[in-house]
DNA sequence: AAAAAACCTTGTCTTAGGTTAAGAAAAGCC
DNA sequence: GGCTTTTCTTAACCTAAGACAAGGTTTTTT
């Protein structure tokens, strides 16, 4: 596996030295995943972070009627954890699946932990992350409860325009909130305001 | 004002030196906060984090109506910004405003920044204060894309017992996500559903 | 202790978005 | 390439929650 894309990643924010870059690579497990194939179900205990080389995935929770609520997705150079879980190594209620074939690199609990000590630069850069994370979030949390559905889509493309060109509309409408159906009428309304202009 | 609020905060995840305790309680600014006073509106950088030792502040958007969105309460021994804003040192969109009024600890985006470089701790902390938030956050919009508004606020309840009764109602309304209105016809069922037990 | 300002409630009417159902179009699979 | 499965769309009907209006209560302020 090409293990350039992750040291790219990491390197947007902190500067290993050769040694320290083999330590972290040394502790990450490559792993396959197939369309469909589920890394991680409710309930279970997420051991590892996962970072997206190739392929996609993606973390939703159903609820009590079975219906999808997409959390995030993470294509190529994401991570991606049920991070309640993870952090507190209790089970968790997201379900991460592969929304096509993917190839990613996980990092346990534990090593994560052990690297802190060992290489404490990546407290730095997973303080980092974790940051934009949730400034990133918070704005979502803020679009749900001031926004109406067309104006969320339209906050969704412009932030991702990758993901809305390649992921099925049922998951960005479970993103947004809104239902295949909703979302499927609200289309043709963002398509017409589209030609109208601005 | 008595540090030793900040401190025990900070104790809950990593140990201090004396010295390193006095380094940072130098960098801290004292303030007293009046009620309805703003310590940051739309538009504005924000410049400091802000941890409460007295009192209660809170962040919201106003929405192009005019109509308040309540992101997130500060009480006691909390901190609350305007973390894109902060972070990224450009206008944000926020208003942080005080519930009463409140004693606060300022600390500057550009101590902060200095103190990782110092007390390399520091890096450890943040982290994990953004983990915990974001874990919340998460789980807040998640509870916001698949449960009704019932639910929302007995999850409120469960999770922030003290808000619930300290708060005004109205802001509570707004930070699960209905207008004051529909809180009010809602708690009635809630009361009915608490009284029938379970 | 009054006056002013918020806050909370209740009622009626409206609407954004959900539900159900059923067919059309893609995408994945052997 | 044909078969299966999933996804997308459309349409009719339904409902949780919003808007508006108006009166009552509590909290602040002076």
């Amino acid at each position: 596996m090409d293990t350039s894309l992750i040291l790219q990643n990491i390197g947007r924010h902190i500067q290993l030295t050769p040694d320290e870059e083999a330590h972290f690579l040394s502790l990450l497990k490559p792993r396959r995943v197939k369309r469909k194939e589920m890394i991680l179900q409710e309930g279970e205990v997420c051991h590892y972070s996962t970072f997206v080389l190739e392929g996609c995935l993606r973390s939703y929770t159903l609820d009590k009627n079975g219906v999808e609520h997409v959390l995030s997705f993470a294509p190529e150079d994401w991570w991606i954890a049920d991070l309640y879980s993870f952090f507190s190594q209790r089970p968790g209620n997201l379900y991460i699946e592969a929304n096509k074939a993917s190839e990613v690199l996980q990092l346990s609990k534990t090593d994560q932990d052990q690297l802190y000590l060992d290489v404490p630069k990546f407290e730095r850069f997973f303080r980092i992350i974790m940051e934009n994370s949730l400034v990133s979030h918070q704005q979502r949390l803020l679009d749900n409860l001031s926004l109406p559905a067309p104006e969320r889509y339209r906050n969704f493309c412009r932030r991702y325009p990758t993901l809305v060109a390649t992921m099925p509309r049922k998951q960005i409408a479970s993103y947004i909130g809104v239902t295949p159906e909703f979302f499927s009428k609200m289309m043709k309304e963002v398509l017409r305001g589209e030609r109208g202009g601005a």
